[in-house]
DNA sequence: CATAGACAATAGTATTGCTATCATTAATGA
DNA sequence: TCATTAATGATAGCAATACTATTGTCTATG
């Protein structure tokens, strides 16, 4: 196991909550309540509560919620991307690593790092319901200026890579990337609460999905078309 | 060109839109608000301004925001199924049949039907930016129940039924269509907002699209994988 | 020991989301 | 034609949300 210090983009936050007992438990809690209420409910006034301290001690750290949910994501991927290329820097073969990929999205491999205040299996599921509502807003320019998303286009943009490491010709290494990793979330989400849009059955919902994933990968990457 | 009247379910409103002046206003004008300044700050107090009538008038036919935002998606799910069903219902071959759905999802069909006060090309971008907000809820599994999801869901049925024409042995086919309807709408946005997510050069989008998307759909039909 | 930083405590404001009441007008039909 | 009902407008109000500002205490550091 190592210990990971994950250091994010000081536009997400106002004071960095690594840096304190209470930014710390700001994340924690979020995590928490987030994951249980949705993101939608979930409220400063209420994690204040929660966490016995004021509205107003949360709102130093940050500007309101969706750039503490931004944060919480960024650091999800920013994670995801140490885990990818833990997993995939040795291997060379691209088939390998391509499962490999699969694996960790669909949230299956075993996690090399340490991070004592954050519950992880939530963060899986925030970032499977709530991820989307970070980009698909008014104002995606104006953030994608301040460097919000540039964890997820990193992870992104390697995983098309090693695409091409495996088929230096195809033509949609970028495309491909970030489908598969939208679909990965969303095919798992519809599994559980919209299964007639999938064909997985719920008992093995991860090992179908991950067979679906590597069929699209594969598929495609070999493909005539 | 054919007049449609589309009947949504009512568990979507309370007072039936189509059926007043005021109504098809409400309509109209949140797909104008909604697209202009998008959803999260949208609120039934500027939409009443915008058409000089009250907020208690428009509560009167929804019971908030996010419903009226179903009814909308909802509407244009139906009419896609319309055309779905125009467009493929005649035609043998499930090649062109196949193609003709990726036009549809693109939005590059010409449009067979009549419909006054609903401007279909802002509607089309709010479906693509907002439509994933309707399912990603803590409460989706009471609105699935209450059928809130079902033109979308029949859709995707049919869609996978048309991909069981192609092939019959294929075992994704409900998967690969919602995959192939939501990567339809997120590559637009992304190669819009975020195009280092995708292959696509801005001023031949839709074409480019339109190949990446039969890409995989013939790719993951033909598959050995 | 002074001082800066972190936080708690409290208060306050504008906006949102929603409900209730009552008056006015338009449509329907007896 | 009058009575009734439905639809809307006008207005009020309330609880929750999303913030901002001020002041005081405690604590670590120099």
């Amino acid at each position: 196991m190592m210990e990971i210090q994950i250091r994010l983009n000081p536009n997400l936050y106002i004071k960095d909550p690594e840096q304190s007992e209470l930014g710390r438990n700001i994340i924690k809690h979020s995590i928490e309540m987030i994951h249980d209420v949705g993101f939608e409910s979930f409220t400063f006034k209420k994690l204040a509560a929660n966490i016995n301290t004021t509205e107003a001690s949360v709102y130093r750290y940050f500007e309101n919620k969706h750039r503490l949910l931004s944060y919480i994501i960024n650091w999800y991927w920013t994670w995801m991307e140490y885990q990818f290329s833990f997993y995939t820097g040795t291997v060379k073969d691209p088939v390998q690593n391509i499962n490999a990929l699969i694996s960790l999205l669909v949230f299956e491999l075993d996690d090399q790092f340490i991070s004592a205040h954050i519950n992880k299996d939530k963060l899986y599921n925030i970032v499977t319901s709530e991820s989307n509502k970070l980009y698909f807003t008014h104002h995606v320019e104006e953030d994608n200026k301040a460097r919000m998303f540039k964890p997820y286009k990193d992870l992104c943009h390697r995983i098309s890579q090693l695409f091409n490491t495996y088929n230096a010709k195809y033509r949609f290494a970028h495309s491909l990337a970030s489908t598969l990793v939208e679909t990965a979330h969303h095919q798992l989400f519809f599994a559980h609460y919209l299964p007639s849009l999938t064909d997985f059955d719920k008992r093995k919902i991860k090992t179908e999905l991950k067979s679906f994933l590597s069929h699209m990968a594969f598929s495609m990457l070999d493909s005539k078309y």
